[in-house]
DNA sequence: CTGAAAGCGCTTACAG
DNA sequence: CTGAAAGCGCTTACAG
């Protein structure tokens, strides 16, 4: 028996089973090569004992540690609630935790933090988010220490390091599309900031789709953001304000598409009555406001969820298989398009 | 010399450094009683040798596991960023990591999820938010495997379970008193879910604020509400079609304040001159409107990092210095009152 | 299909 | 002020 108030250990459950540790271990361990009866008078003692290996013991044993370390920088980013929903929930599938940790993309010891945290945790694995993931310092610190990563939606792919991201560029294509299929012709579009990649992939999306129906950009309607809030009311002030107003306005983020509401509402303009507005991202206020907007839902769960299974599955440090297909690397999940009420046909 | 391509442990420090592997260890815990001159040597030596302890080694042969859990549930509180925030720097300052874990409050298996955690984990504290830490089967689950929790803004305290929290009614108090010295008289009141305790606890201050300026609440402006959008949305519309209209609406958390922004715009109301609105929570969204909401701040992420500080300095597991003072052990943080655009004077 | 031994890298008593 | 020994609870080769 285990000594009372004392939680069970694998020599517990060895005895009681009337086997050795090691074959506890593989069974615990799914390794093949145990006969059933004994898996079976193994997994019922751990049962009744309501035996769990301790990781910390497995970890210094098995140089595993279960553990997939999260970074991320901005604590407002509408990110984080759901990449953690996605990773933690994979990460109990599989049998591992998650740790976070909050770093700061411009603190000067940035490197030691990420060193710390590695060399205390040894995490199998570690999801990097925006900012961070395009941070050459970081990345290259995590390489240095040989821990393996997977970028969430970074700038642009590196070879050889795992991604997850969507496709801006459908994405966009689809958001315009939508509204030239309500009628409008005359769409403003409100860019992001040039250093971020996403805001190039967005507009040409926004081109493609125009061009595809026989239209060109109006120079007239195109103008620059910086994915923020008073950015999106100023470029929908200037818009609105044209001899020939747009009678849509696709702002190629959330924040801004809030922006322009704010505006055509200061300036008298019903919508979606006088003025259809998309956005992008699906943010958590696209559904609080009036009229709740119409956008695109980024698979953040889901590209966590995938996260962690790359890092768990693609467990071959030194690419005995050879070099990874560089294509199954970098994902591309699939968007979602949700329409709700700011948009409306001409 | 460290074999190169190995990380280094304690015993190269020791080796390196002319002492035993134990005072190595007494240098890094900080133990006292060790010649100043030797402690600088070995600090020198783990410089060089860039050396970490490990997690796992210090975890197993300690007891001790340097990890903190965070249990959550819903993936789309406002809290989530913040309570990270606050919490994983205080971490790393105290030399601690936090761990996160989402749970479904209604999950069948919610204590083996728990238990499997804590097993494995054996987590040094754990950090419980709103719903969970109102939940009697996740309190129990935890005090039966020991592990030392600290509540965040629970409905209730419970004798000898340490939280924190802020004071809602004050808050909702100040927030009343400042609609009051704008100049308001008939304020209406929106009330939260009857479930939830700071529901009445924001009422109770609403009402306090008013009998202190020798008024009564009118019941006529009093409306119920869920906390959520819709809700304040209806409200809203109940109190704007009345026959006297109120002048200001405290609707007693933010969704349900763009509710009645949403309302009032509907209605052709402009706000703030023909009505002044306030909320509480200062969620993400709160700045993100026409007008930006007057709320109330919760300092979720200075919570966070008391709750951190609490589990890491509290380690008296079996409460050698006798009960500690229960009122140490439920700590009442400042709020901080958010003036923007949408109170105005009448 | 199963087990005895060694060892992962630290900390905890215990000495001196 | 400092150290030698034992042990935390597992997994990894290695045997049979």
């Amino acid at each position: 028996m285990t000594p009372r108030g004392t939680t069970p250990t694998i020599v517990d459950v060895a005895r009681e089973a009337g086997v050795s540790i090691k074959t506890v271990s593989r069974v615990l361990n799914h390794e093949p090569g145990v006969h059933e009866s004994t898996r079976d008078q193994v997994l019922k003692v751990v049962e009744a004992l309501r035996y769990r290996p301790k990781q910390s013991a497995r970890s210094l044993a098995g140089g595993r540690s279960f553990l997939i370390g999260l970074l991320y920088y901005d604590p407002s980013a509408i990110f984080v609630g759901s990449v953690q929903q996605g990773a933690t929930v994979r990460c109990r599938e599989l049998g591992y935790h998650l740790v976070v940790e909050s770093l700061h993309n411009d603190a000067p010891d940035l490197r030691q933090q990420i060193d710390r945290m590695v060399m205390a945790l040894r995490p199998d694995g570690m999801i990097l988010t925006p900012p961070l993931c395009d941070n050459p310092e970081v990345l290259a610190a995590l390489r240095e220490n040989g821990t393996p990563c997977v970028l969430m939606s970074p700038e642009r792919d590196l070879r050889g390091v795992p991604s997850v991201r969507m496709d801006d560029v459908h994405a966009a294509e689809e958001i315009t599309n939508l509204l030239l299929s309500l009628g409008h012709q005359r769409i403003a579009f409100i860019k992001g900031p040039p250093d971020q990649s996403a805001s190039a992939a967005r507009y040409q999306g926004f081109v493609n789709a125009l061009r595809a129906h026989g239209l060109e950009p109006d120079p007239e309607l195109i103008q620059p953001g910086a994915f923020t809030f008073e950015s999106g009311r100023e470029a929908a002030h200037q818009l609105l304000s044209r001899r020939q107003r747009p009678t849509a306005v696709f702002a190629s983020n959330d924040d801004m598409a809030l922006g322009v509401l704010a505006a055509a509402q200061r300036l008298g303009l019903p919508v979606p009555n006088d003025l259809s507005v998309a956005g992008f991202d699906d943010s958590p206020t696209a559904a609080l406001v009036w009229p709740p907007l119409t956008t695109v839902r980024q698979p953040v769960a889901e590209m966590a969820r995938t996260a962690v299974e790359m890092l768990v599955t693609g467990q071959r440090p030194d690419a005995s298989a050879g070099p990874a297909d560089e294509a199954d690397l970098h994902k591309v999940l699939r968007h979602e398009l949700v329409v709700r009420d700011s948009t409306r046909a001409r």
